[in-house]
DNA sequence: TATGACATGTAATCTGTTACATGATTAG
DNA sequence: CTAATCATGTAACAGATTACATGTCATA
């Protein structure tokens, strides 16, 4: 039914966390590590027209202080599904191609769009995929590595390396989901 | 002078290794780790028109077999300073921001189209960004991790983890390219 | 004779980029 | 008075996605 590119759903995740306005969600994707969403009014306003369009979000104009209006954005019931939605995919070979980054977004807004158990699911959804994935890296390095310039051979190395990482964290974070709430800094 | 989007850049760099036909292009990007780019032919054949129009490739075609027309591409002199031009772009945090998938290509091409001094330097270039991103995002962490949801701190340190990672492969690559040339496996 | 691999392309549509335009308020 | 920050938008353009269209050859 809806149909949402990445920076829609970027959108959908903040506007979840707390409702704002475009001016708002271009300083976040300006100053903070979300750098890799444009911050160009070009993109932003367009898109959360479309998601207005579809019901996904609603605007509230602010006229408060004599200063221009605002309009702040929050979910819709509709919106906070699609968002819950797209979190709680399970993790198919095919999302992995394009780079981890919306896996890693959607685990992000997991918790507050979609609770702690979806956040563990998606983890573990995650390692398995991950888990076949680093078994077909090392296959296609077996297979070429002996061809392959130096350059390219330590840019593949790095990319099967970091991928063995990224799954010693997501142990890590499984522990860390798995072991019952805790305060921290609390000695055991 | 001449603009060319990332997908360009990417066909520059195959292309240079082997001249090759879109469809060997889409093979490529379809059966390797070098899935990001698309494969789809409405992606290639008009990049691949964009690139012979501005002289940066040429095609021969081959009647060969009895098989339909092949169209070989390969890098004219202009391609080839062009792709040398963009692999040797010193690293600035900007193009960290979206990613560093870009600059691993750059680097993987580096050696066969630059050579071995070039990619030194785009290591030691990429160790120095690295660092001060690094710095960027700890820094970040410290103001933001005790606000955010677990999920979202978790995630973060992921991105923060694989970025130190990364700083510590740059260091053993560089290794690689400062000791002199010495065969595989050879008993020092 | 039908399917699948080889091989190249186009058209409609969507999205993002770049650059411009507007307008109010605050600080120097 | 000027620049910076707050705040929203549009228009032209380039590029990618999706789906379709075409055609050859080998093999089952």
């Amino acid at each position: 039914m809806a149909r949402i590119p990445a920076l829609g759903y970027a959108l959908l995740g903040l506007i979840q966390h707390k409702p704002a306005s475009g001016y708002d969600l271009r300083k976040i994707f300006s100053s903070t590590s979300m750098k890799f969403y444009s911050d160009s009014p070009g993109a932003i306003y367009p898109a959360l027209g479309r998601l207005a369009e579809q019901r996904l979000v609603r605007a509230t104009i602010e006229e408060s202080m004599g200063l221009r209006r605002r309009r702040v954005f929050h979910l819709t019931a509709r919106g906070a599904s699609e968002l819950k939605k797209w979190i709680m995919q399970p993790i198919t070979p095919d999302h992995l191609t394009r780079g981890c980054d919306q896996i890693m977004l959607r685990f992000a807004f997991s918790e507050n769009a979609a609770g702690r158990t979806a956040s563990l699911g998606l983890l573990k959804s995650f390692e398995v995929a991950l888990k076949a994935h680093v078994a077909s890296l090392r296959n296609e390095y077996q297979a070429s590595h002996t061809f392959m310039p130096t350059s390219a051979r330590l840019a593949f190395e790095s990319g099967l390396e970091s991928t063995k990482h990224l799954l010693q964290w997501i142990e890590y974070a499984i522990a860390v989901y798995e072991k019952p709430a805790r305060k921290k800094g609390r000695v055991s």
